[in-house]
DNA sequence: CGCTCATATGAGCACCTCTTCACACGCACG
DNA sequence: CGTGCGTGTGAAGAGGTGCTCATATGAGCG
């Protein structure tokens, strides 16, 4: 059972030593969920504007990034149940801001990365 | 027409400056991309392994994170052409490596994120 | 009080993504 | 020089994601 189908390994000892120094699964589910909050141009301009215009209500939100204001709320659901943004109440508006500013770390330093090396497609 | 079918806006003002402060499309475009890039847990299992390991061969890759080696190396051009890799051959191996250190200052601060704040799904 | 406005939500659909399966390719080794 | 091994790639299917449309909710206003 040691040489199963193609167990495959080149060289043992560095393979078990990256296994056991891999992020447990839950921290790389949860990486991998808050990168993809990040993936979706609609969400990434609604970030964007909060960290420009700080506090925004769903209307102004949807016009400045021309989106849908059904999209945007949508989104911002997403972005609430993952504690990225917060919202204030006052009314009938609901008024929303970033929640921390892990965001801001991330947005620019992916953006740095971006216009640094446009890495698009070509091979 | 100004007041055309729904064009609700709150303050007009922040709008106009949201707008004009917003990156230009191809770097919101690059953006998505590359958290995109980030947001699979295989692959960002695969780039923790080259964080630790330096330099990997594919099936290596594939034992350490427990992927098959089909998936391992669709991942791996994917990574490829965007630049997050780089490959060296050597007779019929392919030795994988990260293209530069951007891949671990995101990754840090997204774990730092993570494990800081789980951010799960509870509302 | 009934209407409208700002937002929230659910269903449905189109699209994209990731995985597996099958096979091609090049290099090493007998 | 043919066979096996490590890797690369294409097609296809399952699953997930984000949009729109329709409708609900709750607050303000006449």
């Amino acid at each position: 059972m040691s040489t199963s189908s193609h167990a495959r390994v080149v060289d043992a000892d560095r393979v078990s030593a990256v296994m056991a120094s891999l992020p447990p699964e839950p921290a790389i589910e949860g990486l991998a969920q808050v990168f993809g909050l990040l993936s979706d141009p609609g969400r990434l301009r609604l970030m964007a504007a909060l960290l420009e215009g700080g506090e925004m209500c769903v209307c102004d939100l949807a016009a400045a990034c021309g989106q849908s204001e059904s999209a945007v709320s949508h989104a911002l659901r997403l972005l609430r149940l993952n504690r990225v943004v917060k919202v204030r109440r006052s009314g009938r508006m609901a008024y929303y801001r970033l929640a921390d500013s892990h965001v801001r770390m991330l947005f620019d330093l992916g953006l740095t990365h971006v216009t640094h090396d446009e890495a698009g497609s070509r091979d």
